[in-house]
DNA sequence: GGTAGCTATTGAGCTCGTCTATAGTCGGGG
DNA sequence: CCCCGACTATAGACGAGCTCAATAGCTACC
């Protein structure tokens, strides 16, 4: 027979009464079923680990050296239930979260800064990938949330709205339509040079869409793979590129100019596995965002 | 309820299976019963630990946290086990020793630096103190072995012979007697100057017996606290002491002389606690002392 | 030698871990 | 679209063993 944790918690209340029947009062239990369980452990043990011959029951050499490992046990496990609760108060765990690429210009950053500024004993792993991706990642449980835009998702995947993302032409200070009087009109996109984002890119196939339903073919001049890159080069070069509002509040000398018609919006949503289980982090962090989803609403409109 | 150590061992077989029937398999027992009781740590602990809901059985945030004081609780308790092994190896332990002060000189160095070498994982506590208290502190369980002379001992004090010690005259080269022809009568002792232990010393009052039986009166020029003391004053001058002659085997510089009668030889005993059980090291100190009064005896006889 | 204070033993009772049988759930394939 | 296979959850019965009360056995002390 295996030594239980019952035979630990006996054998140490004996150890430090020195006596059985004040070790069996403080256990709430007879002192024959202390008798027994002691009998037991050192049987398990086979070895004697209490003196019981002299005045008081003395611990015997094997007895100092397993009670040492007992209490460790016992400790252990104590801890244990500690770090449980702790994971509970968000002050540990883990999140996978993901992306797509768009997202991290405006969005991670301030996200994840946030929510590690409030939890900064939950480990995080960010990464970019595509909408695809993310959502086989999430079915796989490689991922715990992910964030995309709403639209036809993988069955078992579970979306929520978080808000929605409106793109606009951006120019920098030295475009000629810095001071641009009122909303442009389509048509005349045709006459501007654009920076944007490459083909793979899930916003780049949305503008292109929107191009393509009004008939206007804009003159590609620089592509980048990053929306880094993209405010950049607009800062710097007399281009126009096509952002996300919310990027274009961070960037004070980037000059958004309203389209006629404005470009279609898009539904920003959380993605999570349906499942009845949530980790503490996950929730949390969804929670964080849809509070950013709030604020970010009232400022762009 | 509180979790049990079945409880850890089951949830490391999930955790590490992913799959509740292999783990159910790997445990031999059934898969409901493995449900039923992870299900009651979870309830114990009070939070989710697995997360059933994927592809695979997968570790919550609080599952991870808590399997990580489970497996290191049942590293201590294996550690505990293998500790118990190692007391029974004398590789390790504890033995509190105490000697009548004359067997410092000749007896407990080379028995103590044998044990140790032999059991260098056995921590040593060596004092010297009277018989008296010896079997005192032997029955209260402050020591664990004692070692002194064979005669009435306290109630509870069981003795066991080690090997009989004589006492003779001893002198150093500056002694004129230093090449006696044959045993010394004892009526010419009162010619000599002794060096001799102070009367405090059970091995000094077994002295005095001896000449007051013989009606001789010797000049007792030096008394000392210690064997060691004795040695050095008669190497030295012209003097002579009464020492076991064991003392005298190991210092070739002293001589022996025989005295006519020789003086009644003591037993000397290895002492414990009348009691079922006795600590490893303990037995094994007894055997090194007997091996060691068995090789003594050969030399000295 | 009797008594007080402990621990060990004994036999009955009942909790609870385990089993078998079965129902519920989720993906994948025809 | 439904069935089938793999897996986990639930239900009820059984039995091992933990626990208890009563008591015997032991030791020290007066």
């Amino acid at each position: 027979m295996k030594p239980e944790l019952r035979h630990l918690r006996y054998l140490l209340a004996v150890a430090e009464h020195a006596n059985f029947t004040r070790a069996a009062e403080e256990l709430r239990v007879s002192q024959p079923t202390l008798s027994q369980q002691i009998r037991q452990l050192e049987k398990a043990l086979g070895v004697q680990l209490l003196d019981r011959t002299a005045r008081a029951i003395r611990l015997t050499d094997a007895g100092s050296a397993y009670v040492h490992y007992a209490r460790s046990a016992l400790r252990d496990l104590a801890a244990g239930e500690r770090a449980v609760l702790d994971v509970r108060d968000l002050s540990r765990g883990h999140l996978r979260l993901a992306v797509t690429p768009t997202f991290t210009a405006y969005l991670t950053g301030p996200l994840v800064a946030d929510f590690h500024a409030r939890h900064p004993g939950i480990t995080l792993d960010v990464r970019e990938m595509t909408q695809d991706r993310i959502e086989a990642d999430l079915l796989d449980d490689r991922l715990d949330l992910g964030i995309a835009f709403a639209g036809d998702h993988l069955p078992g995947i579970e979306a929520t709205a978080l808000f929605t993302e409106t793109l606009g032409l951006v120019v920098g200070p030295r475009h000629p339509d810095g001071q641009h009087p009122g909303p442009l009109p389509v048509a005349e996109l045709g006459d501007h040079r654009l920076a944007l984002l490459r083909g793979d890119f899930a916003t780049r196939r949305h503008i292109d869409r929107y191009f393509a339903e009004h008939h206007v073919q804009p003159r590609i001049a620089v592509e980048a793979d990053s929306v880094n890159a993209l405010t950049e080069i607009v800062t710097r070069a007399p281009l126009a590129t096509v952002l996300p509002d919310a990027v274009t509040h961070d960037h004070p000398q980037l000059t958004p100019i309203p389209l006629d018609p404005a470009l279609p919006s898009r539904t920003v949503t959380l993605l999570c596995r349906r499942s009845t289980y949530r980790s503490a982090a996950a929730r949390a962090f969804g929670h964080r965002a849809a509070d950013w989803a709030r604020t970010h609403d009232i400022t762009s409109g």
